[in-house]
DNA sequence: CCGCAAAAGTGCAGAGACTGCAAGATCGGC
DNA sequence: GCCGATCTTGCAGTCTCTGCACTTTTGCGG
């Protein structure tokens, strides 16, 4: 009675949203967003053009498909955490474990650079950390015993999301050099001290 | 030499400019977002349609316009907020400002409701939100006198407007009833302590 | 005042995004 | 194996959005 209900209609249609999120960020990189095409996106995960726009509304949402997976990741990763544990600290757990994950922060890192170069981009990934927002929202409440109505989760969500979006902007502008679990501890602390300035770093 | 020097020429691109976002969300209001074309935007803005192009990249940008203008104020009047207040104060006070000016208000809360029923408009809505949050961090900077690389103006300055956007989407799905200088303060609240988990409030 | 260079507005033509509809293919249960 | 539900596809058409070349307007110095 769960949403993992695989049956085989399921998974192929995970299998197509997977195919054609990816083929769109591999096009988008390779050629370009302006120059890809929603027939080339579709042709690579072998299915029709108009198929494509029954999964995303745009090539933009596409390209962008991975987010709401990691997303979707993090919710999960959250909500196995120990039931004490404060909310900054899960999330700052959770964190360090999908970094320590290589081979997908790669990806996620061709994904921010593009994102970076293509303005168009943006609002789509903004809709994406949204959508985010949502499912952390509900966690957060779950775990915290609060219904609906309380804006305490919502709060947290939205600050913790935007914390973490812009720790990866920061770091992406240090070219990825930079030490982004580091950022990121930074971050979490700024929120928890509820962001009262602190004595400048020494330059 | 400042970006203020208004001359004939940046004033009458501002009119436009305000003519088609206001022309747009007008349409929007009236018609539904799918039915306006941008042929009508621009002749509502009289002006042609390939200009429509020169101020904005989409319908849903025009229609969300209002959103960076009042971005723009409300960093305007952040900046002259006396220069001991903490960041956290000075937003509420701004807020407060803000909100008592009520035919504003009106027009904010049409374009509110709006998004809310037009899916569509959200990436865009988010990205004039992140728009703001640039001008929040250079303010907050300087306030602070913290440098570029500093996190602190940044995560507070994306921590504030998310909360903003947080307290007025729960406001707006009360209908508009409650109390919204209510939820902000409460919202700001949450913040400055870190957000640690308030006791529940009696049901 | 006048002419001139830069900036803004416009028309046109074309590629491509996106949608509604109706028909075909596939899946899951009985 | 059959049937209803769901998914895919093709088609036709509208509208968005862009590059380019051309006209108009603005601001300025002579």
């Amino acid at each position: 009675m769960d949403a993992v209900t695989t049956g085989l209609r399921e998974r192929k249609k995970l299998r197509t949203r997977r195919a054609l999120g990816a083929a769109a960020l591999e096009l988008a990189v390779t050629h370009g967003l302006a120059e890809m095409t929603v027939e080339q996106i579709a042709e690579a995960a072998d299915v029709s053009p108009r198929t494509f726009f029954n999964y995303f509304s745009s090539k933009e949402e596409a390209v962008v498909a991975a987010d709401v997976e990691r997303a979707r990741d993090m919710g999960e990763r959250l909500a196995e955490r120990p039931d004490g544990e404060p909310v900054l600290e899960a999330v700052r757990a959770v964190m360090h474990e999908m970094l320590g994950d290589t081979p997908r922060s790669r990806e996620w890192i061709a994904q921010a650079r593009l994102v970076k170069s293509e303005p168009t981009l943006v609002p789509q990934q903004l809709a994406a950390y949204a959508a985010a927002e949502r499912e952390l929202t509900a966690i957060i409440a779950e775990r915290t015993g609060r219904g609906p109505q309380d804006l305490y989760p919502a709060v947290t969500a939205a600050a913790v999301m935007s914390a973490m979006r812009v720790a990866t902007t920061r770091w992406l502008e240090s070219d990825g050099h930079g030490d982004l679990v580091g950022v990121v501890d930074q971050v979490i602390d700024l929120l928890a001290v509820g962001l009262q300035s602190p004595p400048s770093r020494a330059p």
